[in-house]
DNA sequence: CCAGAATGTGAGCTAGGACTCACGTTCGCA
DNA sequence: TGCGAACGTGAGTCCTAGCTCACATTCTGG
């Protein structure tokens, strides 16, 4: 039962002590959402959690759907600047190289709070309906827009937005399912290879075979079935 | 607020009349959903809008959940009826063709009811954590893993289970985020071309190169911008 | 050390929604 | 035509969770 639209404007931390206050309930926000999902993460919930009063709660925050924004806030940010970083730092390597890069910085991040990451893509949609579009998503989009750009005249697809949407939405889901369906996907260098494949295949002018450069000689042969993902292999 | 977990089974119609009740239940819920999204969409709402009282709701339905869940139900059985036909009757066509018939029968499926369809994909979530794993997933990957089978020989990726698994949830999420993000692509041939090539680059072995049929002599040239998809062309 | 600002507190107000139940109405059938 | 079962009703119960507000505590500058 959300009360009618925050009208009053919320207090802005000024002093140290009120700066933790925030991150606490921050932190006891994105914990509780992951423990009990969205519905049950009463703000009250939070509060107790994060060993402040409910008062203070909304001393910084306007509703429970500004504390959740807030948190997907400062955890989406994150994670795009891990990812700008590995974007800027591929610019100019070769198109498998950086995809393969790129997949494994993805599911590298996402490895690091799954069920965190899996919470707060399913609540987007609430949250867009509630509030402007996700900026963040705007922001990816350029970003691997940008990316793509200068190498145009040797992929295939012809109109770059809808490729970057295909491509941005496809990986983005494909790790959130594999979140929440099928965990084992996450470590599985096969997983990396089949998502690197989809891309390239995607991207790929008809006929052109970039054979991706023959795999891993990584150390005494473990079986191909329990390969493992480690950051930058 | 949902109350204790619904202990009391529910009535079952057995008249004619108790089925229409039932109907009208359903399909002003699926309409109340699609208007006002989940948490606005009170049983007491859905009652009135079907014409019935509260109590009959309750009559035959377990909670709201239930309800939501038994429109899912009605809702997937029928998408997945038309898709199930469908690859029956492509069982022996070329991979290309037979995936483009398949991707265009996705694609005019959601056509027929966009939000729906939306509402209840971001609803697959809750569901979830409240019952068991959604049944017609399990039979979705079933019907495309027995279509790609007698094929496999010819496809580059091993792991048939994974290839499932990327090809769906890529697919239909792209669909699902093209009709709240970019409505346009649900009738845009290009999008409809860009997801066949996504997933035939994929499928496709490595260095092999089948270049789709030269497409369309689709009289009186019309921008390829705006080229519009119908069901079958 | 004190005034006033910033910060913190938590009991309680309130809306509104899920769900029940005691009672009417209609139907099938002999 | 009457009776029991199926069906339908909706005012009302219960409860939860978002949020406020009057007050206490801590900090900061002068």
């Amino acid at each position: 039962m959300p009360r009618r639209p925050p009208v009053s404007r919320r207090r802005k931390p000024h002093q140290d002590r009120a700066q933790a206050t925030c991150d606490a309930i921050l932190t006891a926000a994105a914990r509780v959402l992951v423990k009990n999902g969205y519905e049950a993460a009463s703000t009250n919930r939070i509060a107790s959690e994060a060993g402040v009063s409910i008062g203070s709660l909304y001393q910084y925050f306007p509703s429970k759907e500004g504390l959740v924004m807030a948190v997907m806030e400062r955890h989406r940010t994150r994670s795009l600047e891990g990812f700008e970083a590995e974007l800027v730092r591929l610019a100019s390597q070769p198109l498998p190289q950086a995809i393969r890069a790129l997949v494994r910085q993805l599911l590298t991040t996402k490895l690091e709070n799954p069920r965190l990451h899996q919470v707060l893509h399913e609540l987007v949609p609430r949250m867009r309906q509630l509030g402007q579009v996700d900026p963040h998503e705007q922001r990816l989009f350029r970003l691997v827009r940008a990316f793509l750009a200068p190498r145009v005249a040797a992929l295939r697809p012809r109109d770059l937005d809808m490729a970057v949407f295909i491509l941005v939405h496809s990986v983005e889901t494909l790790c959130i399912k594999a979140v929440s369906d099928r965990p084992d996907y996450l470590t599985n260098e096969t997983f990396l290879d089949e998502l690197c494949a989809l891309m390239q295949g995607y991207l790929q002018p008809v006929g052109e075979s970039v054979r991706p450069a023959p795999k891993r000689a990584t150390g005494r042969g473990r079986s191909p079935a329990s390969r493992e993902i480690s950051p930058r292999s």
